[in-house]
DNA sequence: ACCTGAACACCGTTCAAGT
DNA sequence: ACCTGAACACCGTTCAAGT
């Protein structure tokens, strides 16, 4: 979907024969075996190789740099995020606003804790990376969804639906965040699931007012 | 503050002349400064050594790790904010839950915006350490200032305390590190200010009723 | 078109030698 | 007690040579 366009973090070529694709295949499933099993600080492009069984040079004709690897990992990842909040904000559309606020809460605490272990990795990848433009991208995308999915409520309006999309947007991302990112408890996670759909109906009301 | 006992992350050993204590001071402001200037990737324990103007072997006598150069600065910066909202906490006693949360937000929000590019540096840092103990210490002793807070409210009583705070602390950390960790512009932060407020109102009014 | 692996520059960390 | 800097193992990345 996004895709750098030339940047230093783009794939430096497609595999163009079945041989190429499978090692392309290998070399990302080898990326997350590491990645899970030693961590960030042992994933060494010699080991992604050696688990995956090419070599180095091979790595590198299709990721110029280490990091274009991890990007790729985590750009998967947040595309599939963000398309899991769009199908529901399609879904949800005319709805009252309380079972909106309720879909999206449900739908993106539910993308995120698929992989709880994944997503982890993840947070920790992303903050070793320039991902300015794609959190951008996936921003913008998730932020429209969610401002026209607020203006088709069906019980009341909601007032300055950007800046609220906006909240709305950073509050998910941010506490589910700030609990998974610790090492969080099956009781932390519980507390995130009976409360944020508390939080966000009340913050929703109060920028709404009566049709 | 918190130290850790005996743990890699831990000072090798404490200076006992003036001469180290110098270099000591020394060590920490070169790694805010190449932390700024250069960024984490070209963060190097030479680069450090060489702009506080001492050897490399010098700063591995107090910092047995790269990592616990960083672990120090993350300690200072993160218990400087909690200090901001424990002190806070003390002067808002009683007082009614609205005021509280807006001092509360108003308290939080200043503290992490005071200086922005080192809080930016030091998101990034976080990532690269095991912070699990460090994050704990601090978010229980935020998490006790703010539960007792909140039971002194004096209009309203809080339901489940301990949920509600425990929500409360993952906003405020998770809606401001969402909005400061990407390339924030201007708007978006006047965005965070002025729903931040609103957000915690509403729900701390949702999770609570008359005395 | 794709793969290999030795080679290069650089980094974290140590330690024998100094004051 | 503190400091120095050469030395070691290892990492990211390249590139000449192969199929």
């Amino acid at each position: 979907m996004t895709r750098p366009s030339g940047g230093a973090l783009s794939a430096r070529k497609q595999p163009r024969q079945a041989r190429a694709h499978l090692t392309v295949d290998a070399i990302f499933e080898a990326t997350i075996q590491v990645l899970l099993s030693e961590g960030l600080s042992a994933l060494t492009t010699t080991r992604v190789a050696a688990r995956a069984g090419v070599s180095v040079g091979s790595l590198y004709q299709y990721f110029p740099q280490k990091q274009a690897l991890l990007f790729a990992l985590l750009q998967r990842h947040l595309e599939a995020v963000s398309d899991a909040v769009c199908a529901t904000c399609a879904q949800c559309r005319a709805m009252p606003l309380d079972q909106m606020s309720d879909a999206l809460v449900h739908a993106y605490l539910d993308a995120k804790t698929r992989d709880i272990a994944a997503t982890r990795a993840l947070y920790v990848v992303a903050a070793e990376l320039d991902t300015d433009d794609l959190l951008g991208a996936v921003a913008r995308r998730n932020h429209s969804a969610i401002r026209d999915l607020l203006l088709s409520a069906g019980d009341r309006r909601v007032h300055q639906p950007d800046a609220v999309a906006f909240a709305l947007s950073a509050t998910l991302a941010g506490t589910t965040r700030a609990v998974l990112a610790r090492d969080a408890t099956q009781g932390d996670l519980a507390a995130l699931r009976a409360e944020l759909p508390v939080l966000c109906r009340a913050y929703l009301v109060a920028r709404s007012g009566p049709l």
